[in-house]
DNA sequence: GATTCGACTTGTCAGGAATCAA
DNA sequence: TTGATTCCTGACAAGTCGAATC
């Protein structure tokens, strides 16, 4: 039995399918080969007797070997430092000083963030201190003591002045620079893979400055190192053609594994993790995988029930790690927690998810607000956003809370025997492919298409379903705790939206004077002209109340959206195929809710879903 | 079973481009 | 045309999670 989107998948499949990828445009290509393998992998596939062998052979590749071929030319490096003019002084104790080229350069790295919060924080200040000393020569590290005594004004008014004067570039000049900008790209910024020609998400080395972790980052200010060719490694396939390294310089190896995805790597000199070279988001490969993300995700729904019954039941294990795990799980389901994987002390910010959770992070109340058995959540999560939440929970949740945190101090563990590795193989045994940040999937799109459904009205306007989108939206953001501060300009832009409205109104309560005098007129002439009139002035009527609809709509919308980032889900959690059926189905047009990137990445969904579609 | 490493996704933010209003 | 505002994009930090290693 074929499922029941697979049905169109199959016929659009089979059409793309006839095409070569030699003939490669964007949409059709990527949809011909994103189709196949779909047809394959979520439809019933047929048993391995009845297909071909050289079609069973590339399935079996499917898991392992992302691709066959692979052509790029290397990673596009961060331009040499560029010296100071002389005129532009580095000042120690009052006194202008010159500083050799490599100590110059990590100054400017600090003279360019002065206005910027980082610098004034203790943290930040000892790490570039201690890291820029390392790098000056013995004489400027006799002289240069202390950084209150360094003087960094002048050089951060020269880049003041450099970024003003490209701003008041003439039109030529501009042109020129993007003219440049469009050959780096056009040379860096695709690859050839298999056949098809694909964009790269990130092909610049990450230039040389300082670090910026986020919080209370204990390395923020550190020296983040200049990427030289010596520490690229090359992945491409063994019969292209290696890109040559800059000249002077070689690569630090040039590998050949297509079991991943990246086109280069090398080490970051902070944390000692490895970035990547990757394809951009709607390249064929990241599209499949998105795809396959939210499939994994919809198989939940099958088995999220039992799920359910079956972490309940543990509540009341005999066992303390299952009643743990029972909990951690219930509350990764309910609230979206993120998974929570443990975190090497003092050397990242003071984070957590679900299973790192401390004492100290909840407080217990048997009754709060006319509600029983509340838990207070407040800790830092991811990028140090807080999460501030007070949640009413099954009775048995709340004495289970109390047993785990009886005879414990504020600092230590919630959940002392339960970690990120011990839940997942456990999820993993209740379905395969299953980890805890499928649920956050899962809740998410779920979240979105019950939202809709209860939200969105057939006789509305556009901007009337828009803003029932952007709510069901909200919705999901709220949920997965993704907060923002309220834009700089949050409250002057409502003001002006507020002056349009009210300056709209005036207008509809001419026209609408101007209808009733129409009216009148017509009545006392009843010729054709007066009649065509009264139907003009109806019309600006009509458009003008509709006019005054959207921008209240757009009022309601900003004022809800405060506080919200609405990206975050929309890019990473909600599967674009509801919204693509939404849209279909309540005639609102694609690009009302997606943008040209987010058309281009969500490709696969938009030629996929029609209104029907169901999570 | 704990720890580390590697590969990938998720998340925020700054700055430039595009759009709007005067 | 210009300056203000909004939107979009790229940069890059910070997570998740599986596999390798001890």
């Amino acid at each position: 039995m074929w499922r029941k989107p697979g049905c169109l998948s199959l016929a659009l499949g089979l059409c793309w399918l006839s095409r070569p990828p030699v003939s490669y445009e964007p949409g059709a290509a990527f949809l011909c080969s994103f189709l196949t393998v779909a047809l394959r992998r979520f439809c019933a596939v047929p048993q391995r007797a009845k297909i071909p062998k050289a079609r069973w052979e590339e399935e079996q590749r499917e898991d392992g070997v992302k691709w066959q071929q692979l052509e790029h030319n290397g990673p596009y490096f961060a331009a040499p430092y560029e010296p100071l003019p002389n005129h532009v002084h580095f000042c120690y104790n009052g006194k202008p000083m010159k500083l050799s080229l490599a100590a110059e350069e990590i100054a400017t790295f600090y003279a360019k963030m002065l206005d910027h919060d980082y610098t004034r924080k203790r943290i930040f200040q000892n790490n570039f201190f201690s890291d820029w000393t390392k790098e000056m020569t013995p004489e400027e590290r006799k002289k240069i003591k202390e950084l209150g005594k360094c003087n960094f004004e002048e050089i951060h008014k020269h880049f003041v002045e450099k970024q003003e004067a490209r701003k008041t570039l003439s039109k030529e000049e501009k042109q020129k620079l993007k003219a440049e900008a469009e050959r780096i790209q056009e040379k860096y910024g695709y690859c050839i893979i298999d056949g098809h020609r694909e964009k790269i998400g990130n092909f610049k080395t990450e230039p040389p400055g300082l670090f910026r972790g986020r919080g209370d980052h204990p390395k923020m200010g550190m020296l983040k190192k200049r990427i030289m060719p010596e520490d690229i490694i090359i992945n491409c396939s063994k019969d292209s053609a290696v890109p040559p390294p800059p000249p002077g310089h070689k690569w630090k190896e040039v590998r050949c594994d297509n079991t991943v995805t990246w086109l280069a790597s090398w080490s970051e000199n902070i944390q000692g993790s490895i970035k990547y070279v990757m394809l951009n988001p709607s390249s064929k490969l990241k599209g499949e995988k998105d795809w396959q993300k939210y499939e994994v995700a919809r198989r939940l729904k099958g088995v999220v029930s039992k799920i359910r019954s079956q972490y309940r039941d543990d509540w009341k294990s005999k066992e303390m790690k299952k009643r743990q795990r029972s909990v951690a799980l219930y509350f990764i389901d309910k609230l979206a927690l993120r998974a929570g994987n443990e975190k090497e002390e003092g050397e990242t910010a003071d984070t957590v998810g679900c299973c790192s959770l401390r004492v100290e992070h909840i407080t217990l109340h048997s009754r709060l607000d006319g509600k029983q058995n509340v838990v207070e959540f407040d800790f830092l999560g991811k990028d140090c956003i807080r999460y501030y939440n007070k949640v009413p929970v099954e009775k048995q949740v709340f004495k289970n809370l109390k047993l785990f945190m009886e005879n414990k101090d504020p600092g230590e563990d919630l959940f002392d025997r339960l970690s990120t590795t011990t839940l997942n193989k456990h999820l993993q045994d209740l379905m395969d492919g299953l980890t805890a940040k499928v649920f956050r999937t899962y809740n998410a799109s779920i979240t979105l298409q019950e939202q809709l459904e209860a939200l969105t009205n057939e006789d509305d306007n556009v901007a009337a379903k828009l803003l029932s989108y952007n709510r069901a939206n909200r919705a999901v953001a709220i949920l997965c705790n993704h907060q923002r501060a309220t834009p700089k300009t949050f409250e002057k832009s409502m003001q002006n939206l507020q002056a349009k409205i009210d300056a709209k109104k005036d207008q509809l309560a001419d026209a609408k004077a101007e209808l009733k005098r129409a009216k009148a007129d017509h009545k006392a002439k009843k010729d054709v002209k007066s009649k065509a009139t009264v139907e003009k002035k109806r019309k600006l009527v009509e458009k003008t109340e509709e006019q005054l609809c959207k921008l209240n709509m757009q009022a309601t919308d900003k004022e809800e959206n405060k506080q919200i980032a609405l990206g975050t889900s929309k890019l990473n959690y909600l599967d674009p195929r509801i919204s693509v059926a939404w849209c279909k189905k309540f005639c609102v047009p694609i690009e009302k809710i997606y943008n040209k990137t987010q058309r281009e990445k969500f490709a696969w969904a938009i030629a996929m879903a029609d209104e029907d579609f169901e999570f």
